[in-house]
DNA sequence: TCATAAACCTATTGACACGGTAGGTAAATA
DNA sequence: TATTTACCTACCGTGTCAATAGGTTTATGA
């Protein structure tokens, strides 16, 4: 189960993606705001969200957090194992992975491994801007109108 | 996170698989014994098992468990809910369904369906049989030698 | 009929995670 | 120097996980 601190940051993201939050700092009271999400409670994540190199943030008057790289540069995966831990869907796969005695002749073993592989290419296939409002496309200066 | 109970009745069902456990009543500390699992802990989960029409139960001497259909005709998935409940990524998507009032705007709700879809079509998809030791096959009395 | 072997039932436990709340400190700006 | 903001520490109620403990019922077979 994905829980409400990975799915809060993923909202924290795309907010801040929608809301230039890649150029300016805003404040974290705007985005709870927006987003109806404790104050308190986003505090506590975007915390971590400084710590795991996703956004950066700023004190003072006029500070607030943003985005430290390009919205097309973040993928979902990343900001989930940032929040979540790593993504693993079975302990005999994560923490200190080969303790399971029985890990050489167990018959579930390869299906945790092909599952485990399966949800990891998802998420990091999926990137943080297929996320955003599909925005009505400013034509770039040449544009070639597809074939069909 | 698929917890033990998930984990333990697969092997649980793998075992009957392979110890004759679809014809005969297997006592469960036989089945304990092999898996190096607490017989008391079982208990807990071949309970839920038998209420959930993946085993029956036959009590005293010369009792156990025993699956109720034949190997081929369980998917990995089925025995997963059985003891997990439904398989859902987010809180979003399970329970009382519909009750966020966010659930019209929401820009992450399209993944985790999506996702939520590609967890249930893996482990659906997934028989009983397909974790089984691969066994040197009986040839069939009119074997075909494949073409190539 | 009676010991035995098995499932079945109820209760409890310790540890930990989840989803917050509360209140204060430090830093930057105007 | 007041204000706005991030940042820090602590706490808390609830629930789940992974068991353990001990007893009761049911069926067999000698």
């Amino acid at each position: 189960m994905i829980t409400t601190k990975g799915r809060y940051a993923l909202r924290v993201m795309i907010d801040l993606a929608e809301n230039n939050g890649h150029e300016v700092f805003v404040p974290l009271k705007d985005i709870a705001e927006r987003q109806e999400i404790s104050k308190k409670y986003l505090e506590i994540i975007v915390k971590d969200m400084v710590t795991g190199n996703l956004l950066i943030g700023a004190s003072g008057k006029g500070g607030g957090y943003k985005l430290c790289r390009k919205p097309e540069e973040y993928n979902v995966g990343e900001i989930l194992e940032v929040m979540e831990g790593k993504l693993s869907s079975v302990s005999c796969l994560s923490g200190d992975f080969n303790d399971c005695p029985r890990r050489n002749s167990c018959h579930t073993l390869p299906m945790w491994t092909e599952y485990d592989n399966m949800v990891h290419n998802f998420f990091y296939e999926k990137k943080l801007t297929d996320l955003l409002k599909p925005v009505a496309k400013t034509p770039s200066r040449k544009t070639k109108k597809a074939k069909a």
